[in-house]
DNA sequence: ATATTATGATCTATATATAAACCAAAGGGA
DNA sequence: TCCCTTTGGTTTATATATAGATCATAATAT
């Protein structure tokens, strides 16, 4: 039973949404396509595209995702995009990962 | 009225959150956090990460940026991100956008 | 091996995001 | 100017994501 929800976010991450919700607008309008258009196209209301636009954070990802693609935004692109890089390298050695995470004990070496 | 809300993604955003996802479990693990710990620090619950960290769409955007800024990941850095640029511009230019969209209507030169 | 801890999964109750239908106002074309 | 379209707000009903608790399993340290 959530008895709120009332989260914080950083400052970073509000302006991240914001602008990926900015951008999506302006690729919108660069296309030619009116709000009911893309949210058609991405499956969602208008609504919905409303607030994605207007940087709202409670939006899921997947519909967010969806319009930047349909628009054309790749936040991962097959170049040298960086985070792209580093996500190749993380699927690669996702394999290879240690599935649980345990504390650090410092190690000390008392027999010097 | 919701009908039934049951969307349709394309495969680029899927991969993108899952990607994202998984990206979000190595930071994590390389900085010897749990997942409840990180949970903590984003003040979500530790089934909320889990189901990010596995790419879950239908998860709000801004717990998913709000883990993701935590551990490190910058989907906008300073830098010479590309998307980075290309926010950077879109944010300038907003206030030069137009506010609505019109379909163009291919001017017929008829008096030729 | 044993104990301890992290993770994965399930279940319930509730807060809330969403779709849909409105309306008003702004914007752009003719 | 007038008309038509787009956008920005509501409001309402409902589907559902979430927090929190619990349990089983996996993984790691000692």
């Amino acid at each position: 039973m959530p008895k709120s929800i009332k989260r914080t976010y950083s400052q970073y991450s509000k302006d991240a949404v914001t602008l990926l919700g900015a951008f999506i607008r302006e690729a919108r309008n660069e296309r030619n396509l009116t709000a009911q258009e893309l949210a058609d196209r991405a499956g969602i209301s208008r609504g919905l595209l409303q607030r994605i636009e207007k940087g709202n954070l409670k939006c899921e990802i997947g519909a967010v995702f969806e319009v930047a693609t349909i628009v054309g935004i790749k936040l991962f692109e097959a170049d040298g995009n960086a985070l792209t890089k580093q996500l190749r390298h993380t699927k690669e050695k996702l394999a290879l990962m240690p599935k649980s995470v345990r504390k650090k004990y410092k190690r000390v070496n008392d027999d010097f």
